[in-house]
DNA sequence: CCTATTTTTGACCAGTTGGTTAAATCAAAA
DNA sequence: TTTTGATTTAACCAACTGGTCAAAAATAGG
């Protein structure tokens, strides 16, 4: 058995599901079209993955893999806040930006199965206690306001994903659908929402 | 004719569309399940609205128009900006605990048809003009620091519906699948979004 | 080179889905 | 009561969808 070729074609049907079911979400998408995609037969699909299900379990689980657990090496490092919260808003604003239906995709996903969610969270090791505990040694040393530290976290993720998700609500409503002026918003975000946390949770 | 007759169909059948269409979303949703879900015959169904297409439209219009013109009526009170934003994100808030499926259906549809929610942005009258001119005004009066006022807008939604959005996500990770307990959090922030916003805002 | 195994394909199938149609029912006007 | 038009229904249909299957092509091993 040829393992390349093999690998070849299991790693070409990864990245066209990847690409049709964040587009088109788990209703939406179509074997066919991730068949045609990948560039093989719908048979063969099947041949992979038996099962939609299976398939789109397996994409939800990788998806959700590559966006949360590189937030946590962030954490990790030994900068200080500001810095730490400058770096993730950035790469995490700038992920998201090069793939604008990702957040819609796990937002409408996560809604409409909790329980497989719950499994994948589980198994990828995604943890928030880390980054509480980070935040509340701040407020013990009286770098930041006392709060929950939750809020933060959550504050930080809504701030970042938000206006990535209502992409087009904003860019017809604030800029008359001219999209290069959006990115340009989204681009100006990079630094104005880690001013707007820090400006919010900082004790000055 | 009975209009009596005529409107009370009509209005169990926008009702049982809707609540199909904001769980299930245009793909998901089945023609058969609004048709169950108002009691009619699907032909019914048919008979009222031609196509799923134009009942959708239909749907995704008038929630729409739901949710963002009472948007301003709040911020042309002659309130200080403090109670005005107090006031709209607990309003907010609670509209979103109470109809948890929302968020993540205008997110997803919008994105799955950008034209289409041109249409209704500007059938809506929804303008954002008169709430980026009263915190021009605020910052011009020096009460809050200077910024783009269209980033303290999407702030305020993102940090009000991101964490609606992403239940499934917080209620999972901070609170071990404890809905009482995701729900008391979300109760919380409808005073502290509030603080989180003015702390970064208002000049002290 | 031959054989056994794996990979790939085209044709096919049963269930579902949005939508239609013709007839039945109902309400109101004449 | 009869007629007229709107409302409601059951039965039906064509297109689509996820999934199967048997055969062909490719590959690896002896």
């Amino acid at each position: 058995m040829n393992d390349l070729k093999k690998d070849n074609t299991e790693e070409k049907i990864l990245n066209a599901a990847q690409n049709v079911f964040i587009e088109k979400g788990m209703d939406g998408a179509r074997m066919q079209a991730i068949a045609d995609e990948a560039g093989i037969n719908k048979a063969l699909l099947h041949y992979y993955f038996r099962t939609k299900e299976k398939l789109f379990n397996a994409i939800f689980s990788k998806v959700f893999a590559q966006i949360f657990p590189n937030l946590m090496t962030m954490v990790r490092s030994e900068r200080p806040l500001e810095e730490k919260l400058g770096i993730f808003v950035e790469t995490y604003i700038d992920l998201l930006q090069k793939n604008p239906f990702l957040p819609t995709f796990i937002l409408k996903e996560m809604n409409r199965n909790p329980d497989f969610l719950a499994g994948v969270i589980k198994g990828s090791g995604v943890n928030p206690t880390e980054v509480i505990a980070m935040f509340e040694k701040e407020m013990d040393a009286g770098r930041i306001r006392r709060m929950d530290p939750r809020d933060i976290l959550v504050n930080i993720l809504g701030l970042s994903i938000f206006p990535i998700a209502a992409g087009p609500l904003i860019t017809i409503m604030f800029f008359e659908n001219d999209k290069a002026a959006y990115k340009a918003f989204i681009e100006r975000r990079k630094k104005t929402v880690t001013e707007f946390v820090l400006n919010s949770i900082l004790i000055k």
